[in-house]
Parts: structure tokens; C-alpha cells; sequence
DNA sequence: ATCCTCCCCTAC
DNA sequence: TAAGGTAGGGGAGGAT
């Protein structure tokens, strides 16, 4: 995540340097005002801002907090982050405005707000935009819109930006490691001030297990913005609408998915103009039609055809699961991470302490999340993990339950096997045709016929949890066992070298992501889905993988894999001896296993590399990571021989305890510009480094004229400029106003000389990391418009594509 | 017996 | 239109 969600960072080492910085910055901001929230109750005064959306950035005039009330008073909704919803991006000042869309939302000005409560009536906001290139003559800059397979190069970030099911993996491996990096620290715990000792608490005797899992995560995150929502049946869904318009193309294609694909499934429920996309997470109201998760919006719709739409909010997601983990952890550490909106947590000790009964302690750390994330929760007790978290299936939504020792025998004969963890939807049918439904049933079923149905280890567990008992500890330590990227969603290829370049692109994700953990495997595992031969071309979901069937063939080499160059070879030999043809691929997949952590590299030299990490920790490899580190601080000898001796010790040493590839061709000339002289003298000679060759330039477009003023970015292609900003991005030091204007200036040069083959890139690039300083892109800004309205530049959502990748998207 | 590969299943 | 990922547990069946 790190690696491709950087922020701006302008805050100070906040020990949580993998979540950029950025939550640090809005949490306090967040908590006070939901505090305010919850505090007071807004009356209504008219509705005229009915379906508006407001984002505010920067200081504007009325303040934030007015205006929040003002939307809340008069029908509109107020967003603390801009997310899909917005409609609208009040600012006042250009500086500080924070181009998140660039210019597909309207920025315009607070006054807007002012001047359409006094008139009562919703204003036309174009009289009211900040930016006057932006008034309705003006072409905006979020079209075209193409739609993108799995054959286009952006296709993998666009994807994940835009999956739940790759956040929530993501940020349930983030937390993992949260806790494990928390507890190699010193522990402080100063959420116990809090809490007092008891005087009429009564711990129980016994060890105490509590599972605590947020409501409807999704949904409740989205209600903070929406309290209009609250009571009513809601879905976290991408679409807006349950019902598509009329095409009779797409109803033929359903039509014939359904006869051959899902007999009574949920297809049964659906026809061509039913939305398909997936209920991410819905409100207890919708769960009352029927309505779950998971289920198309189309079907839910006809279960619950009163149900609202709210869009993802993936930056709250992460805000309010960092305040989670945040709260919790601030009493103990010994907490199992399950996902970003659940975990375990041993409490047994810290009952004992304040002498607290299991109600006082749920009632105290439930109100606190409540009021701190603005969401609900529930909590489960138990005396083991299962037993918890079966207790938490009670106490939802929003209450606690504690399952008592004493209780555990008859409570668990009546819990349906469907709700035991691990059971699912094959377990249960295999289940059902031993006649098997309830753990009572199970309590005294033999473990014999149980394993034959079910194998051994499962029959036996199954016999166990069915009386409630795990053996299972909580895990406060998770090592990582597997690392790996699967697509099965908008893969179509054309061509089988639009195929291998998938897989590259699949290859390098793996890859970094090995990095970031710093591990090395031994085996590659390519999984790849077929189009089943009697399934239809197209698919009832759009783009979506239909029947298939899956296969995965693996190679395990002698030592770690050491270069991604090997790694992307394995995978290739590995395609081709599966022998499958490119068109009728509808999933890829890449996993790595067999995982060894890096040795550790010389200490001495960690220590250098430690000292420089203080300042950020964000980076793929050793080479990313000096590259990005800005200036060493010391200079002194000892580091001078420890990294020269690392150097050598790195040709020396055997294979498979070589701690870090580093190949002298990876030696970024740019860092080598920024090691101390002595370091950098040594590595030159040892290498032997030649400076490297100039950047080619494509023919296609004309060559970069330097801009008019003397700019120290004259001349410099993208590569060469990327790193700079990186170390801007990182340092303390602050790029001044006038580097920052010179670079506006060059890249709008760029854009007037139709230099703009690298030009999406580096808008990208700065959109996404140096969103504050508008004035970037801003001195560029104008020219990209023109380009767009030529076309020779398109949006597809959140990134620039050139002309040329434009037009081979419209040839396919 | 034990390990390996190729699955399948489950959870969030 | 839509964004069907990812990690871990474990079983079947063959190789050692």
C-alpha cells in the first residue's frame, strides 16, 4: 500500500510511517468533530441542497465547521474527505486547493453556500467557480471515458483503486503487521488512564477472549457523512442505480448465462436490466428484506426495491480502521489482527487490573470507538476465540454479549453449523447430507463418519468447536506464508503479447510487494482461469470471469529467487507449459511461497540505512530506498568501510544468504549524486560505473525544448525529474515557490511543444503526491485542457492516458 | 510415514 | 456496465 498510496507528507515521524502520515494528520481533526456531532442535534431548516455533496479544502470563509452545519441545516451533505459522492469542492483560496479529480468535480467558491441560503434557492454554482477556465464553454477534463480491460497498461492500479475485496486483503495484512511493529516497541498504554478501578466489578475467574467487530463497516462509515441515510435499508455498491437502461444486446447475454450457468442461484433473480454489481456491505434494515452481502444490487433491489446506493469510501475505510486498531490498542497489545474491522483481544489481565466486570469494560471501550470513529460496534466474550466470536453473532448490531463458561454447552447445541468459522457453503451442504445441522447434532454424531465426510482434521475440529472448545491461541505474530496478485476480473486479450505483458505487470506487483516485506521465495505458482468450454463468450457480469475452470502449475527453484527478471521468466515458461490459449483466459494469478526473510544485512550498514529511514519508510528495495533518503547526515569513517564492506561481502557471499540484490546497474545515478564523496568514489571504482546514456526520446513527438526561463528542470525528461520530487516528497525540505513555478512552467512548455508523451505521467505522478500544491499542475493546466479538447489527452478515472494509448484502446 | 503439487474451501 | 483479492488451512493422490 505504501508503494502506491504515497501522501504528502508535512508531518512529523508519527511511528505509523506505512499509512503515510495521512491519518496521523486528520485523526484528532476527525475525532473532535464527530464528538461535535454526536454532541448536537442540527435542525432543518429547507432542503435546497438536496443530492449536493460538498468537500471543503484549505481555509475558507465561512469556516469548515460552518459550513458543515450550514449544509446539515439546509439538506446538503458534508464530506470531511472528498470521496465518489462529492459533488462539489468549496475553496477559497488557489494555493491551497487540493485538485483531487482534476476538473472533473466543480472547485467553487463558499460563497455559493452563503448566497444560495439567503436567496433560498439552490444558485447555479458555475456563476460561482473559483477557476474561470472552468465555466460551461470550458471542455472538462473527464472525458472521454473508454471502458479498459486487462489490456491496457494502467489496467492493474485502476483496477485496485477501485476493488474492495483488494482493500480489505490489503488492510488486513497492514494491521497485521501494525501490531506486530507495536509490540517490538516499548509498550505504553495510555488509553488505561481511562479507566479506573472498580469498585463494584467483578472479573471473572475464568481467561477472557473478546472479539470486537464494527457493524456493517462499510455502510456505517458512509452513514457518518449521511446521517439523512440512518433507519433506512442501505448498500455499499459501485453502481448508483438497482435498474440499467434498456439494452437489448446485454439482456441476450443474460438471458443465455442464466440457462446455462445458475439454475435458482442468484442469477434466477436478475434479468438483462438488473445492475450487477456487488453489495459490498449493507445497512441491519436491508438485512431484513433478505438483502446480504455479496449479492448483486439487482437482486438486492428486488428484495428491497426501496434500498439507497452510497459509493465507496476507501480513504474513510482506512481512517476509521486506524482509529479502531488506534483505540484498542492504547490498553493492550494482545490483539489478534483478523481484518480492518475486527480483531481478538486477550482482556483477561486488564479486567483484572481494574477490577472490571466484562459489561464495564464493553460499555467503556464500545462508547469510546463509537465516539472516536463515529461508527458502531459490537462486542463478543468468550473463554476462548471461538466462543467470542460466536458471542459477537449475538450481540449484534451495537451491543455486547458475554458468553459464559457455565453457559457454553447449551448455548452452542442450538447454534446452526452455518455458524461455526470455517463452515461454509461446501462444508454445509456436505453437512446437510449427513443429516447434520446444528452443533447439537454434531455434539453427538462420531468423529468417524465426520472424517470420512469431512477428512480428518476438519471432522475433528468440527466435533470440537461444535462443544465450543479451541485450542487455537491468538496470534499476536503473524508470519507471512504466501505473497501474491490474482486478476479475475476484465481480462479479454486480444493478442498474446497483451497477455505477456499482464503477466509482467502481475510479476512486478508480486515482486514488490516481496520487497516490502523484505522476504525472498523459492516457489512461483501461476493460477490462471479458463472460460469453461460450454460457457458462453460473454458473460452475464461486465467484464467479469463467468464459468470457469482453474488451473495453477508450480516451480520451485534450488535457491531464492534473487532478480525480478528471473521471477518474470518462471512465470512466462510457466504459461506457456500450461498450454492454454490467451482468449480464452479470464483470471490470472501469481503466488509466491516457500518464503524466507532476508538475512539481515550488516549492521553497521543498517544502521546507516536506519538512521536515513527515520524520515520515511516507503520504498520497494535497497536501491528505491537510498535513492529516496535523501541526504546521509554522517559522513564518518566506520560507514564509509561498512558500506564498502558490504559491497564486497555481497559478492562473497553464498547464494542463499545473500542478504539484498543489488546489481551495479541498479546503482541509481542519482543516489550515487547524493552519497557522501568517499562512498561515492568507492562505488564508482568498485563498479567500474560508466554514466549512464542519455534518455531516448520517442521520434513519435518532438523534443523537449528548454523552457524559457533557466530552470534547474531544463532539459530533464520525466526519469530524471521523478526522483527529484521524490526527495522533496521525503525530506523535510521544502521545494521553494520559485522551483515550483519554474516546474509549472516547463511542464506547460511541454504541453505547448505537444511534448506530451510523458506528460500524463508526471500529472499522475503529482496528482497523486503533491495534491496540495496545485500550482504545479496548475501552471500546466490550461494547455492540458486545449490538448484534451484536440484529444490528444483523455481521463480515464483517476489517470492521464496520451493519445496513443487512447486510440489502441478504441482499435480493440 | 512424509513431502510435494494441485487443487478446494473459507474468511474478511 | 464494473472493478469477482488475498492468505491460510487442508485434502487427494502421487513420489520418495
Amino acid at each position: 500500500m505504501s508503494r502506491r498510496r504515497q501522501q504528502n507528507r508535512d508531518d512529523e515521524d508519527n511511528g505509523f510511517a506505512e499509512w503515510g502520515g495521512y491519518f496521523e494528520a486528520k485523526k484528532a481533526k476527525l475525532r473532535e468533530q464527530y464528538k461535535e456531532t454526536a454532541a448536537k442535534q442540527v435542525e432543518k431548516i429547507s432542503d435546497i441542497f438536496t443530492g449536493v455533496s460538498i468537500f471543503v479544502n484549505g481555509l475558507t470563509n465561512p469556516s469548515s465547521d460552518q459550513l458543515k452545519l450550514l449544509m446539515a441545516q439546509h439538506g446538503g451533505t458534508f464530506h470531511l474527505y472528498q470521496s465518489s459522492s462529492t459533488t462539489h469542492i468549496i475553496a477559497s483560496n488557489l494555493p491551497n486547493v487540493k485538485i483531487n479529480k482534476l476538473g472533473s468535480l466543480p472547485i467553487v467558491k463558499p460563497s455559493w453556500v452563503t448566497d444560495s441560503i439567503a436567496l433560498n434557492k439552490l444558485l447555479d454554482y458555475k456563476r460561482y467557480l473559483l477557476y474561470t477556465n472552468q465555466s460551461t464553454s470550458q471542455p472538462r477534463l473527464d472525458f472521454p471515458v473508454v471502458p479498459k480491460t486487462a489490456s491496457d497498461p494502467h489496467f492493474l492500479q485502476e483496477f485496485y483503486s477501485n476493488s474492495r475485496l483488494h482493500l480489505i486483503s490489503t488492510l488486513g495484512a497492514e494491521f497485521k503487521q501494525f501490531i506486530a511493529d507495536l509490540r517490538d516497541k516499548p509498550r505504553e498504554f495510555p488509553g488505561r488512564s481511562k479507566l479506573e478501578v472498580s469498585k463494584t466489578g467483578a472479573p471473572p475467574q475464568t481467561p477472557v477472549v473478546m472479539h470486537i467487530d464494527m457493524d456493517c463497516f462499510f455502510v456505517s462509515v458512509g452513514l457518518r457523512t449521511r446521517p439523512e441515510l440512518r433507519g433506512l435499508p442501505v448498500a455499499v455498491t459501485h453502481a448508483r442505480r438497482a435498474q440499467l437502461n434498456p439494452n437489448k444486446e446485454r439482456e441476450e447475454t443474460v438471458t443465455l448465462n442464466m440457462d446455462r450457468v445458475a439454475q435458482g442461484g442468484e442469477l434466477g433473480m436478475i434479468d438483462g436490466r438488473s445492475s450487477m454489481s456487488e453489495v459490498a456491505s449493507c445497512s441491519y434494515e436491508a438485512r431484513k428484506c433478505g438483502v446480504r452481502n455479496g449479492m448483486f444490487l439487482g437482486a438486492a433491489a428486488k428484495l428491497c426495491p426501496q434500498i439507497k446506493t452510497i459509493p465507496y469510501d476507501f480513504e474513510g475505510y482506512k481512517e476509521v480502521s486506524m482509529i479502531l486498531y488506534k483505540t484498542l490498542s492504547s490498553y493492550t497489545l494482545n490483539i489478534e489482527a483478523v481484518s480492518c474491522d475486527e480483531m481478538y483481544v486477550e482482556v483477561t489481565d486488564l479486567l483484572k487490573t481494574f477490577n472490571l466486570s466484562v459489561e464495564e469494560w464493553a460499555n467503556h471501550i464500545r462508547g469510546e470507538i463509537k465516539t472516536a470513529t463515529g461508527c458502531p460496534c459490537s462486542a463478543g466474550f468468550g473463554s476462548n476465540r471461538l466462543q467470542a466470536r460466536l458471542a459477537t453473532k449475538k450481540a449484534k448490531p451495537d451491543g455486547f454479549y458475554y458468553l459464559k463458561p457455565e453457559d457454553v454447552e447449551s448455548y452452542m447445541a442450538e447454534i446452526a453449523l452455518a455458524d461455526l468459522p470455517g463452515v461454509g457453503y461446501a462444508t454445509l451442504n456436505k453437512l446437510k447430507s449427513l443429516g447434520l445441522e446444528t452443533c447439537g447434532d454434531v455434539q453427538v454424531a462420531s468423529l468417524g463418519v465426520l472424517q470420512k465426510e469431512l477428512g480428518a482434521k476438519m471432522g475433528e475440529t468440527l466435533l470440537e468447536q461444535a462443544k465450543g472448545i479451541d485450542q487455537k491461541p491468538l496470534n499476536y505474530h503473524h508470519e507471512r506464508k504466501s505473497v501474491s496478485a490474482e486478476i479475475n476480473y476484465g481480462i479479454r486479450f486480444k493478442t498474446i503479447d497483451e497477455c505477456y505483458n499482464f503477466l509482467e505487470s502481475l510479476g512486478n506487483e508480486v515482486w514488490s510487494r516481496l520487497n516490502e516485506i523484505k522476504m525472498r521465495a523459492k516457489t512461483v505458482t501461476l493460477k490462471v482461469m479458463i472460460r469453461a468450454p460450454d460457457a458462453p463468450l460473454e458473460t452475464a457480469k461486465f467484464l467479469g470471469h463467468g464459468l470457469c475452470d482453474s488451473v495453477s502449475k508450480s516451480v520451485t527453484i534450488a535457491h531464492h529467487i534473487s532478480d525480478v527478471k528471473i521471477l518474470q521468466r518462471e512465470i512466462r515458461s510457466l504459461y506457456e507449459k500450461m498450454n492454454v490459449n490467451y482468449g480464452e483466459l479470464r483470471g490470472l494469478g501469481v503466488q509466491l511461497t516457500k518464503l524466507e526473510k532476508l538475512a539481515p544485512i550488516n549492521p553497521t550498514l543498517s544502521n546507516f540505512l536506519q538512521q536515513e529511514s527515520k524520515k520515511s519508510d516507503s520504498s520497494d528495495t535497497v536501491k528505491s530506498k537510498m535513492a529516496t533518503r535523501g541526504r546521509p547526515r554522517k559522513n564518518s569513517k566506520g560507514q564509509k568501510n561498512s558500506l564498502s564492506d558490504f559491497f564486497k561481502n555481497k559478492k562473497e557471499t553464498p547464494v542463499q544468504n545473500k542478504p539484498l540484490e543489488m546489481k551495479p546497474t541498479e546503482v541509481d545515478p542519482e543516489v550515487l549524486k547524493e552519497l557522501p564523496p568517499e562512498i561515492r568514489a568507492e562505488i564508482i571504482k568498485e563498479y567500474n560505473l560508466a554514466p549512464k546514456p542519455p534518455v531516448k526520446k520517442s521520434l513519435t513527438w518532438p523534443q523537449i525544448k528548454p523552457p524559457v526561463k533557466k530552470s534547474p528542470f531544463s532539459g530533464l525528461t520525466w526519469p530524471q525529474i521523478k526522483p527529484i520530487l521524490h526527495k522533496w516528497l521525503q525530506s523535510e525540505q521544502k521545494p521553494d515557490d520559485y522551483d515550483v513555478t519554474l516546474l509549472g512552467e516547463h511542464f506547460r512548455q511541454l504541453a505547448i511543444d505537444r511534448d506530451i508523451d510523458w506528460l500524463p505521467t508526471a500529472m499522475n505522478f503529482l496528482y497523486r503526491n503533491f495534491g496540495e500544491m496545485n500550482c504545479f499542475w496548475h501552471k500546466a493546466y490550461h494547455k492540458i485542457v486545449d490538448l484534451v479538447q484536440q484529444g490528444m489527452v483523455a481521463r480515464y478515472g483517476g489517470t492521464l492516458l496520451i493519445k496513443r494509448d487512447f486510440d489502441c484502446l478504441h482499435c480493440v
